[in-house]
DNA sequence: GCCGAAAGTGAAGTATCCTTCAGTTTTCAA
DNA sequence: TTGAAAACTGAAGGATACTTCACTTTCGGC
């Protein structure tokens, strides 16, 4: 079961991409404060939308006041996208466990297993996974969409280098860059229409990469 | 070649849903009026993103006051809504056309036809298609993304529906759903990040799909 | 217990933005 | 030609939001 919140980690690292333009929370309630910060946007995003975080809500809802916000956050656009990088991280990161955790398996199994690590982390804050997908784009434009396209690509296409010879396919970052972003539509359409319980979804987005990769069905045949 | 503007057929039906809220044109002057707003929103929403998108910008750059923007629609977000409906009508018809017109070959040359409707669609205005849909769930919540799919779900079922046998599929309504999605998950990447003119998408998507329905391959051998 | 640093506060300044409406211009049918 | 409907204008009202900063409170080592 996962952990209910998703936030606890790297709570410590606000601020932009690399240098800390705030201040860094030292003491413990520092950070209880940045916690309460994160997943006070994290609720607000999912039951408010984009366009109605506001600041103030955010700090209304962390039971915080607005100015302690800005010491940890550079401004709004800040702000979500640090919920973005530790929801991000901790989604490829759990790729990244379950593609080394199967490491020496057949390739369907691999696949099979991270489009399940996928799928529960997804399941464990829908609302939260939907409302930061819809803010992506908007945010940062194409380039961060970019960005995690080719980190994710970049990991299954280490994979697929592995298994060259269960592959029909030559061109491998074609192959990547296909299954990576067929699985993040379905996953992604599947979140938002709250059909991520279907009982038949995981087998079929195996079935549906397998079959492209491979180019041959291997269904429920063991 | 596709023609430049999308925007041409059915700028004479802004308003809401379906009852028309606001004044509909009747001269020709109105029209024009309506066509350039809308023009605007399009180039306004690429060039500038839904958050700086403004009513007086739109209007500015459509060459009309902003009291002229307000007579035929409620407030920004049914101009924005109003872009939307005419691209998503423009693309589904497409789609609509390509499917009637095949009918009667094999499914896999159906589906290719398809897919190249829609990545022609996509090619005319890239940057817009991107636009929009980073617009939409922010805009209507999963709901409206809900209705396009179902939409386009329904052909694609009708479409599977006339060849079953050649499906090793039980669940048509579960492919339907995958097919979809993950051909919007891969031409939406594919957009966005500026990778439509690859010499082998169409050929890989249809692949995608194909390997995924028939359940085995029917590569680059005629 | 003392004190400098860290953390927290929230009213106020500044900046946009959405939307209206009273008044002007244009169109077109009679 | 004329007059009424349609179309257009854009300054101003009203509302909301972002961000700062002078000040207060709390922490933790000595």
């Amino acid at each position: 079961m996962g952990d209910h919140s998703l936030l606890e980690k790297r709570a410590d690292v606000p601020g932009g991409t690399d240098e800390t333009q705030r201040k860094r929370p030292r003491q413990a309630r520092a950070h209880a404060t940045v916690e309460a910060i994160l997943e006070a946007t994290s609720q607000v995003l999912v039951d408010q939308g984009y366009a109605r975080l506001t600041t103030t809500r955010v700090a209304e809802r962390a039971g915080v006041s607005v100015g302690s916000l800005y010491q940890y956050f550079d401004d709004k656009a800040d702000l979500v996208r640090a919920v973005h990088r530790i929801y991000i991280d901790h989604a490829f990161g759990a790729l990244r466990a379950e593609a080394l955790r199967s490491e020496g398996t057949r390739l369907r199994s691999r696949i099979k297993g991270m489009l399940g690590a996928l799928l529960q982390v997804k399941s464990a804050r829908p609302a939260l996974s939907t409302a930061l997908h819809a803010t992506m784009l908007e945010l940062d434009g194409p380039a961060y969409l970019k960005r995690i396209i080719d980190q994710t690509q970049a990991l299954l296409r280490q994979v697929l280098d592995g298994h060259r010879d269960e592959l029909a396919i030559d061109d491998l970052d074609l192959a990547a860059f296909v299954a990576t972003n067929a699985v993040d539509g379905v996953v992604g359409a599947a979140v938002a229409t709250g059909e991520l319980g279907h009982p038949h979804l995981l087998e079929a987005v195996t079935q549906l990469v397998i079959g492209y990769l491979e180019g041959h069905a291997t269904p429920s045949r063991v």
